[in-house]
DNA sequence: ACATCCCCTTAGCC
DNA sequence: AGGCTAAGGGGAT
């Protein structure tokens, strides 16, 4: 079933979007992008400035595609609030079109526990094994997919199974979450009702989940568009660019990401970008990472407020 | 070819 | 309180 986008306006870089490390279970395969979405397989194409949808649903909708790439935003408002200086400019500029996908908040919980000291490449192998072995098989087009497993299937897995997933020390951490989130009828949709704040809160009782991986977790499935999360990267950028907003920012730049740390800077980000702080993050994430050599080699550190 | 480093965040211990 | 440490597998050198 063919869908295509009517909004005129609406910019949308498939090629942006997918690849910023947001998502770990999308597929390149002749030009063609692959992703499986719940029980529903979407394949889509750029064609010029929009893309071209196919879904495996016979009665799919034009909503449920609006729904996860977030069509709803207004990305132009979006850039223009976020859009406070030359640096963000610079990746805005490069990235247009970059969206911040709404992700199923359990898949998203999971992955972002998986994402714990690794990398986007790893977690994508992890996911994948995990949806191999505990999700349900799906072929489409000649290629075959997995669901991603579901609460009961994981709380009930054994640490042998999860540890064949290569989850390593991360196994434990699955396992317990999944068994308290099975066990009291966890309700994520709650959490968008609530404030970034508790909100935040609530997830850092979950084993496995410190600051980075709940600010994700907001970021990315619970509507909270101001989560800034902090990783070495974005630590990097902050520290090379936005020293000059921290009195004492040259003496932390060398020093580890403590939670301390971790909260000051992300504060910084949400006071800093605003609203859509969340936006500014992938953004700079993605750009400044991407060329990470100009980021290691510079010498000359222009703090953009002074 | 084979070692050896590098990548990364959480939790638990003092 | 806050600094230190360990954990794991893949990719680069």
């Amino acid at each position: 079933m063919h869908l295509m986008l009517n909004e005129k306006a609406t910019p949308f870089n498939l090629e942006h979007t997918l690849d910023c490390g947001q998502v770990f279970r999308w597929e390149k395969k002749n030009d063609c992008r692959y992703g499986i979405v719940g029980e529903t397989i979407i394949k889509l194409k750029q064609e010029g400035e929009k893309p071209i949808f196919e879904i495996s649903q016979k009665n799919g909708d034009i909503d449920f595609i609006r729904n996860y790439f977030r069509l709803d935003d207004d990305l132009p408002l979006v850039i223009t609030r976020i859009s406070r200086d030359a640096i963000v400019q610079r990746a805005v500029e490069e990235l247009y079109g970059l969206r911040i996908i709404r992700q199923d908040p359990w898949e998203c919980f999971i992955s972002y526990i998986c994402a714990t000291f690794s990398n986007i490449s790893r977690v994508r192998g992890m996911v994948w094994n995990l949806s191999r072995r505990f999700g349900r098989k799906i072929a489409y087009d000649g290629l075959t997919f997995y669901t991603f497993p579901s609460k009961k299937s994981l709380a009930e897995a054994t640490a042998g199974e999860l540890l064949d997933c290569k989850l390593g020390f991360r196994a434990r951490y699955v396992r317990e979450a999944a068994k308290m989130i099975e066990d009291c009828d966890f309700d994520f949709e709650a959490l968008k009702k609530l404030s970034y704040g508790e909100a935040k809160k609530q997830l850092l009782c979950f084993p496995g989940v410190g600051h980075k991986v709940a600010d994700c977790i907001l970021l990315f499935s619970l509507e909270k568009l101001e989560a800034f999360p902090i990783d070495v990267w974005v630590k990097r950028i902050v520290s090379n660019y936005y020293y000059g907003n921290f009195p004492e920012f040259e003496l932390i730049r060398d020093k580890e990401l403590t939670p301390r740390l971790y909260n000051r800077i992300s504060a910084f980000g949400r006071e800093y970008f605003g609203e859509y702080a969340g936006y500014a993050q992938e953004y700079l994430f993605h750009y400044y990472r991407f060329h990470s050599q100009s980021l290691k080699c510079m010498t000359v550190h222009k703090s953009v407020i002074g």
